[in-house]
DNA sequence: TCGGTAAATAGCGATACTGCGATATACTGC
DNA sequence: GCAGTATATCGCAGTATCGCTATTTACCGA
């Protein structure tokens, strides 16, 4: 039916997306082509932290932990390539989240 | 695309949904037969405050303020006859809700 | 090795959430 | 009206979250 487990494991999550601005990042990466360029290609490694960063107006170390916060939650994963860090969705742990609301929730 | 109050409704959701009391209840009201029998039916009218109260073995007042917070999030709706306050799931906005991670999300 | 840049972490005040007891409100039966 | 029950709301202390600056860590090129 439904396990402790997976029930914190979607609070975790839940807690991750009940925020604007973490919330608003996440559909922001959904086209990572808008933002600027960098070394990279960001469709294949994601965004630079300095670029979400910019976009969400926020300082360096609040954008550090919101990312931390939905990496935690599995939401994105994070690439770190030489001095930068960077962002994607986890396209599948999120569609799992959206099967299970409806099914676990 | 994604409008700014989308967005602030699902951060309502998610806020709401962020915490395991309140997920555990979400979960519980999908099998509303399984509360103690009460005068309605739990099965139209939804399921008494107070049996939802006993078994997340919460105090009264918090358990009413779950509540709310799980109707101000749209995912449960309130029936009340007489004294007692029913409480049952909102199929249609945690449908809603699960449809629209993954595309709003 | 050194200076510069990117990101992560520490520490802090401000704010929000949590869960409770106490109280207020709403309804019922007598 | 009155006593009893169910629920909602108030006010509070404890805790967690928020977002920042300052600092530390990690990586780079010269």
């Amino acid at each position: 039916m439904k396990d402790d487990e997976t029930n914190d494991e979607l609070v975790v999550a839940f807690k991750a997306l009940g925020h604007p601005t973490r919330l608003a990042i996440l559909g922001w990466l959904k086209d990572p082509t808008s933002f600027p360029p960098q070394d990279q290609p960001a469709e294949t490694v994601g965004v630079c932290l300095k670029h979400i960063q910019a976009r969400a107006n926020v300082s360096q170390s609040t954008a550090s932990q919101f990312m931390a916060t939905l990496q935690r939650a599995g939401l994105v994963t994070c690439t770190r390539i030489g001095q930068w860090s960077h962002y994607q969705r986890n396209e599948e742990q999120i569609a799992r989240l959206g099967r299970l609301i409806g099914s676990s929730v």
